[in-house]
Formats: structure tokens, sequence, C-alpha cells
DNA sequence: CATCATAATGCAACTCAGTTGCAATGTCAA
DNA sequence: TTGACATTGCAACTGAGTTGCATTATGATG
């Protein structure tokens, strides 16, 4: 490519950290926070940088292979977005993260607001806090 | 009081900064990180310290006076609790922001889950992102 | 009103998550 | 094999939020 091309959808490289914060990200299924990733990473022997970390998941995020996730604990989590739509029942004792799926019923939510409030809504947050099975 | 007295209930002191933080959410009346706290304060003729700012709005968080908002922006948002129990529509364009009562719905959808999930419920955050009536 | 215990404040220094500039390294298409 | 350019690591930085401590203000008591 004689310089001058294609910009857009860029296709990722085939790195290690890339590799190995894929595989983290789909095996570990629960939203990580970047020290917990990291660690995670350390665990199989492979070695990144937060700096990497933070630009693989951004990297990850606007191809659509992961999906951010806020648990209001001033840390951004990662989880990765192959299954279905979902959101998380979240344990403030042992910290453990359960996930709930509400089929139909935020969409029908959504449609009702959308329309008495005229306000085009693109997205949503929403999880639970509580105790699990364990802890209550 | 001659000292070892109530250590509970401590009622708060009516100082300057106490008053004015208050006023302002309750007039405001949308959910204010620190920052914008302070300078609505500063408009106001009322300088404070961000350090006193969090901690007013610590204790009036444990003393119910206010309830603490996350818009996934990584800052501590703070609005009065008086009203109703409620939602936002934040506007990711102009950032204003509007609210959203969501009657019986969480409550009904909470006791689902907490049933067939064995999930004790303490809490949620729902809020909305999207484009408000101005914007889209 | 004067006293004074103690709650509230301001400031500086700190922590911690996340970001940025830049030089060094790695990837992959040609 | 080569070279353009994407990725990485590191250090320095930003910005939100917290903490220790000396100073000031509140309000209960007499
Ligand atoms: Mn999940
Ligand atoms: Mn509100
Ligand atoms: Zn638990
Ligand atoms: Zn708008």
């Amino acid at each position: 490519m004689t310089a001058l091309m294609n910009r857009s959808a860029t296709a990722p490289k085939e790195t290690k950290a890339h590799r190995a914060i894929l595989r983290v990200l789909e095996e570990d299924h629960a939203p990580l926070a970047e020290t917990e990733l990291r660690s995670r990473l350390l665990q199989r022997g492979v070695r990144v940088n937060k700096t990497t970390i933070y630009r693989q998941l951004a990297g990850l995020k606007e191809r659509g292979a992961v999906k951010e996730v806020d648990f209001g604990d001033g840390k951004k989590r990662f989880e990765s977005n192959d299954g279905e739509h979902h959101h998380h029942l979240v344990c403030t004792k042992c910290k453990s993260v359960d996930e709930v799926q509400l089929p139909g019923e935020l969409v029908r939510l959504e449609k009702a607001i959308s329309k008495n409030k005229k306000f085009k809504i693109l997205d949503h947050a929403l999880e639970f806090f509580g105790l699990c099975v364990n802890c209550k």
C-alpha cells in the first residue's frame, strides 16, 4: 500500500497482547477492570503494560468485540460482547457477578419513554446491586 | 454535654457551605458533579473548598438528603433527594438531563429476578442515554 | 454575653485511574 | 527480505477524590 490508502476498518494486528486480552475476557466472562485483567494476564504468563491494556480495550470496544460496563466504583470495566444483551447482579459483599436477561422488558419501556418524552434513547445502563445467594 | 455522649444522629451544623450546597441542589435539581456544584456556588458568591464539598455531600448522602447518581463519566454526581424515585434521560449531545418515573415497573422486575435468581436486590442503577428533543 | 468543646473548613500533599508523547519494537503486505 | 506503519512500554502527566492537620466557626452551657 503506497500511502494515501484506506484508513477505515483497519484490521487489528495479531499481537500477543491482543490475543491474550481477548482470550481472558472470553473465558472469565465477567466485567473486568484494568488491574484485574492485568493480573489475569500475568497468571497466564503474559505481562502487558496498563497503557496497552487500555488501548486494546478501546480498540476492541469500537470494533464491538467488547462492551463497557459501569458498576459505579470509579473503574472502567469491560466484558466480552458475544452473548445476548443482559444486565448484572452485583453482590456488594463478595463482589460476585451474575447475569440476568430481561427479554423485551427494557425495549418496551424505552419505546414508551421515547414516545411520551420525545427523547431518542440510544443506550441504557442498568445494573442491580444486592446480596448473592451465598451472602444473604 | 460532659463527653461520653450521644454519638448517633448528629445534627449537622448550620454553616454557610451546608446551607448553600443544599440550596443549589434543591434549585438546580439535576445531578451535579463537584466542579459543577462548586461553580454554581461561586456564581452565588459562595466560595467553598472542594474537600468541603465532598465532605458535605457525604454527610448529606448518609443523612438521606441527597442521592448519588452515576452517568458513567467517572464523576460522582449528587442530586436532591426530595421527589419520587426516578431515572434520567441524559442527552449525550447537549448534556441536558430530564427525569422519568417508572412506577411499579422496576419493582415488578426486581421481584421476579429476586425470586428466580435467589439474589436479594437492594438497589439498582438505571439511566438512559440518547438525544433530547432539541438535539435529535 | 463569655466560655469552650468539638464540628466544619481550607490547604497541601497524597492516591489512584486513566491518558499522552515519544522512542523502540513488532507485524505483515509487497 | 524489506519497510511502512501499527503496537508497545515507559515516564510523565491529568483530574477526581481522599487524608492529615492546623485554623476557624458553631452552638450548647452557664
Ligand atoms: Mn456480563
Ligand atoms: Mn433527578
Ligand atoms: Zn456474595
Ligand atoms: Zn440535547
